[in-house]
DNA sequence: TAGTGGTCTAGACCACTTA
DNA sequence: AAGTGGTCTAGACCACTAG
């Protein structure tokens, strides 16, 4: 079980950087442990021979990463893992996408439809308003795993609707690129059942496991622009994560 | 459309705040785009009339945000929304075990058993060692929502036994108290379909989408601990997850 | 070479908690 | 009253990028 932080790299490392991992490596180890009160801003300057603003950015850090709590006059304390705040990332969905080798989106089917009361009332129009439907089948190594069905406010000014007709156009979602008319949006998993139809287009029989990811997309002035479901074989997807304090040190930078 | 920073609060909050909420602002707005660089520190320190460190901190906090990107040498530069990075917590879930009105946790079944192969291989002992085995049920409103099965190593020198089987342990695990002996855990989230037997335990139809979360929970040793599987009704389930630019300003701590 | 962000100093004043 | 964390200053030196 090696300790990963005490005699990592060069001294180039940051100081900062340091005290945190040291920090970080005596609550692992259980030298501190949950409701523990850390040494003092003070003391921690006098031990590592640093000024306070570096001690602070260290205790910042645990404190970003739910690892402790501060309370102004009395003290930092070492909190318990905490369960509530386990997260998930849409990570291993959106790694579907990024395998360009394996992965093949097929635009399925591209219509004007009127918005019926469900879609209009996400995309904020009025029922019977022309809306654009389109339809995609995400492959991995030739089987369709995902099916994408999205509906699009109809905009003539808006020259959003060819880009957005090109098959790239998912990839490029979910890289961040060609989206500056996106600001914001919103997404929701469930569990769902493949139905006959479903199970159809994902070549797969009917009663299997797929999760629902919906979402709702905004423009820069609050309108929803897109709103859809993507139905994705439950067999091919599993989301993860870890909770507690784990060994993984503090990185430099951000990337 | 209101714009919630701008006038906000009277004039005790933190400036690093005042400035974060700023550019965070003007992304919003769009005066700041998607690859546009930030005025310069320097710049910005003269803008507002604060110190460098000052600045600093507030671009720190749009960096932690995945607002911003910064390039050493070159600059501050507004990132595009990153979809690769939506995450969605448990929060929703663990909400139902807090709710102590409308939830009940029942013990249906305390039993030692012999570890099966996947028990073995999840809690790295020799298949045939004693394990026990806890079945829950977790009622809402009467109604029992999620089933709990959980595998714990069976080690008579440790009295995590007796704690263990109080009713009240899984409010105290998801709160975080009492588990000065678990130091980390890894959890999975799958999609199924109910069978009968789960259905039955559930009081339900068979055929019935559900979540499938999967954990596994270590000590400080890193010897597994505890695995087990809650299996929660899809019905009751729903994980929600925003990205991109919203206009929710800078809490003042992080609480 | 000039400008940028990354790190760090050695203090300061304040609000708050604890005794 | 003493100690704690929260905020902030006015610089410094460094590594890096760009023209």
């Amino acid at each position: 079980m090696p300790l990963s932080h005490s005699l990592e790299k060069n001294g180039r490392e940051p100081a900062y950087i340091r005290i945190c991992n040291s920090l970080k490596d005596r609550i692992a180890e259980g030298v501190y442990v949950s409701g523990d009160r850390l040494p003092s801003e003070s003391e921690l300057c006098r031990l590592h021979k640093v000024s306070p603003m570096t001690i602070r950015r260290s205790i910042r850090i645990l404190l970003d990463q739910g690892i402790v709590t501060t309370v102004q006059g009395s003290g930092t304390f070492v909190r318990a893992p905490h369960l509530n705040q386990v997260t998930f990332s849409l990570k291993e969905f959106f790694d579907i996408f990024k395998d360009e080798k394996r992965t093949q989106v097929k635009l399925m089917d591209v219509c004007i439809t009127k918005a019926d009361d469900m879609v209009s009332a996400r995309l904020q129009i009025e029922p019977g308003q022309r809306v654009i439907l389109l339809q995609r089948l995400i492959l991995r190594d030739g089987d369709p795993v995902i099916y994408h069905r999205e509906f699009l406010v109809y905009d003539p000014a808006r020259p959003v609707i060819e880009a957005d007709l090109e098959i790239t156009t998912l990839y490029g979602l979910f890289e961040g690129r060609g989206q500056a008319f996106l600001k914001r949006g919103e997404m929701t998993v469930e569990a769902m059942v493949l139905d006959p139809e479903l199970a159809g287009h994902l070549n797969t029989q009917p009663l299997l496991p797929a999760f629902r990811l919906e979402h709702l997309f905004y423009d820069f002035d609050d309108h929803p622009v897109s709103w859809g479901r993507f139905i994705c074989r439950g067999d091919v997807l599993r989301f993860k994560a870890t909770v507690g304090f784990g060994i993984s040190g503090q990185k430099e930078n951000h990337p």
